[in-house]
DNA sequence: CCGCCCGGCGCG
DNA sequence: AAAGCGCGCCGGGCGG
């Protein structure tokens, strides 16, 4: 247990496994580093404290790691939720800790950039103190004696979450080593050379002209919607917005150029060479994760867009010299996980093999692979019209069980209930207005518009309960799996070899994680690490099957890859 | 001038 | 004009 003290010292406690609390230890903040590495080397605690996002930076700046934390931030926001918790009232009530439900923490990305001390990293955000902690703790053990048989998949998600938010910060401190030189060529390729500030590249200015001569306007604001949309139209070309999927329809001399400078107008605005000046230094890209950032358990990002670097940039993702990058991602995990938490054997049997689109067509509910990618998004997700609406009725023939439980869980969302992940992680409800526009849809003076946006309301509510079950469990497994592999790859020897200066954490002389993108995980490990860490990875996929659904006979199945750049397909 | 919303598009 | 979930970020445009 760690926490401040009067006075701005820091407190430490031991907690054993049964809960029993020691003798209070005070320390100056400099002796902190000191005093967890002595611990963790001693009998390696389950270190519980505020926010990780708090205490953790500092110490790995300081080339302290830690094995296991319970983050209270974290699972206060799970526990206060959870359908599954006994008693939620004590930790409802808890005002203090409210700011754990109600918004994720986005640290300021300048203020952390490329300073990890303590005290950047010490933001409004729960009680950090002693005692707030001891009594934040406490409930939460009440909490979870309270939840009964379902305490245990809680304890298994809170362990999750709290592993999550110690990789989140790692991943951080290690940074995902980037090639600004790549990236640059890359730029230079498709956009032309780098130009001068507040210029248009040259690439651009010559669809630009393309355009205006197609659209027969001189000075056009490509950049405004509303004036392209005034240009295309006049041109005679019938679209009600300027969006990619729409002007690809129309046969005209002037789309093909727009629809080029949108993408390089896209690349160049969020990955651009501001983009490297901001965010690359070292060979680094450091992001801030923001684990718990999505209502339903996946993370967030903030700082660079880190969830979203473009499938283009990826060769600007490098190792260092004499590293390499070992990259796993699962083959269609979401559709498993719903396998699985169903218990579909038809679907778990699909999914045997790399391909549970193939398996799928097999089975005869659908004609080709394409369709099937269709239908089980679109199960997933709530489509009802379109290809989607006209397939997903033969996989609820065939998955009765996967239909059945997002079916259920939508019928929930619509009467504005609530539904639950795996483990236990439970949606918010709907708000306030939400309720009020029902209730009003079922008053006596209710209007036939009063009642068709009820229902439009009852049914998008129910497609995100419905999606949320999928989502949520597929996230708590990949957090799973990653707790897994770190833990893995923290018993890899420290490597001899040379490593770039930017290293400062034990944990970055051996293979580590460096990227982890909802159901992808990217290592960085030396040359003669990487065979052993692509066999963990494999070992921690099974292991995050057994732990979540003990012997289900459902495979999650990987494509991983070597190479010291980190591409994908 | 600032904050906020929104269209649009990148990722899963 | 998206059908169909979850995000973050950008620039334009608007209201204050």
């Amino acid at each position: 247990m760690l926490g401040t003290v009067a006075g701005g010292g820091i407190g430490a406690v031991d907690v054993g496994s049964d809960g029993a609390t020691g003798e209070p230890v005070e320390l100056t903040l400099d002796a902190l580093p000191d005093y967890v590495r002595a611990q963790e080397a001693s009998h390696a605690p389950r270190w519980v404290w505020s926010d990780s996002a708090h205490w953790l930076p500092g110490l790995l700046t300081s080339g302290v790691t830690v094995a296991r934390c319970h983050d209270l931030r974290l699972c206060h926001g799970i526990l206060a939720r959870s359908a599954y918790t006994g008693d939620r009232a004590p930790l409802v009530t808890a005002e203090e800790w409210r700011r754990a439900v109600e918004e994720p923490v986005v640290a300021s990305p300048t203020a952390t950039l490329f300073d990890l001390e303590i005290e950047h990293a010490d933001r409004a955000t729960v009680p950090a103190d002693l005692p707030a902690a001891l009594a934040e703790f406490a409930r939460q053990r009440a909490a979870l004696d309270s939840s009964g048989a379902d305490g245990r998949r809680l304890r298994i998600l809170l362990a999750a979450e709290s592993a999550g938010a110690l990789i989140a910060a790692e991943m951080r401190s290690a940074g995902l080593p980037w090639s600004a030189e790549e990236h640059d060529r890359l730029l230079s390729e498709a956009l032309g050379p780098r130009p001068a500030s507040g210029m248009k590249p040259a690439g651009m200015v010559a669809l630009a002209e393309r355009i205006e001569g197609a659209l027969g306007v001189r000075g056009l604001s490509i950049d405004s919607a509303p004036k392209l949309l005034q240009a295309l139209r006049g041109a005679g070309i019938d679209v009600q917005s300027t969006s990619q999927w729409e002007l690809i329809e129309h046969e005209h001399p002037a789309i093909a150029p727009l629809l080029q400078y949108k993408k390089l107008a896209r690349l160049l605005a969020a990955n651009g060479w501001s983009w490297i000046d901001e965010w690359v230094r070292n060979d680094r890209y450091r992001p801030v994760y923001v684990p718990g950032g999505v209502v339903t358990g996946r993370w967030a990002s903030s700082g660079g867009g880190a969830l979203q670097i473009p499938r283009r940039l990826r060769p600007a993702i490098r190792a260092d010299a004499g590293w390499t990058f070992v990259s796993a991602d699962v083959a269609q995990l979401e559709p498993r996980v719903l396998a699985a938490m169903s218990g579909d054997r038809a679907m778990a049997i699909a999914g045997q093999g790399k391909d549970l689109y193939a398996g799928i067509v097999e089975s005869g509910a659908v004609p080709s692979r394409q369709d099937a990618k269709i239908a089980v998004l679109g199960a997933m997700y709530g489509s009802t019209s379109g290809d989607a609406g006209r397939l997903v009725p033969r996989l609820r023939r065939i998955y009765p069980h996967a239909m059945r439980l997002v079916d259920d869980a939508a019928a929930t969302g619509e009467r504005g209930g609530i539904v639950s992940t795996w483990l236990g992680r439970s949606s918010p409800a709907p708000d306030p207005e939400w309720f009020d526009l029902q209730a009003r849809a079922q008053a006596n003076a209710a209007t036939a518009a009063d009642e068709s946006r009820a229902r439009r309301a009852s049914r998008d509510h129910g497609r995100f309960t419905r999606n949320f079950i999928v989502q949520g469990t597929a996230a708590e497994w990949a957090l799973a799996w990653m707790a897994d592999l770190r833990l893995r790859l923290a018993r890899f020897p420290e490597t001899s070899g040379d490593r770039a200066p930017a290293s400062g954490s034990a944990f970055e002389r051996r293979a580590h994680l460096a990227f982890f993108l909802h159901d992808e995980v990217i290592i960085h490990a030396p040359l003669d690490q990487a065979e052993a860490a692509a066999t963990a990875i494999r070992d921690a996929t099974a292991a995050a099957g057994r732990l979540l659904f003990g012997d289900a006979p459902v495979e999650f199945a990987l494509d991983v890859v070597i190479g010291r750049t980190a591409t994908k397909e």
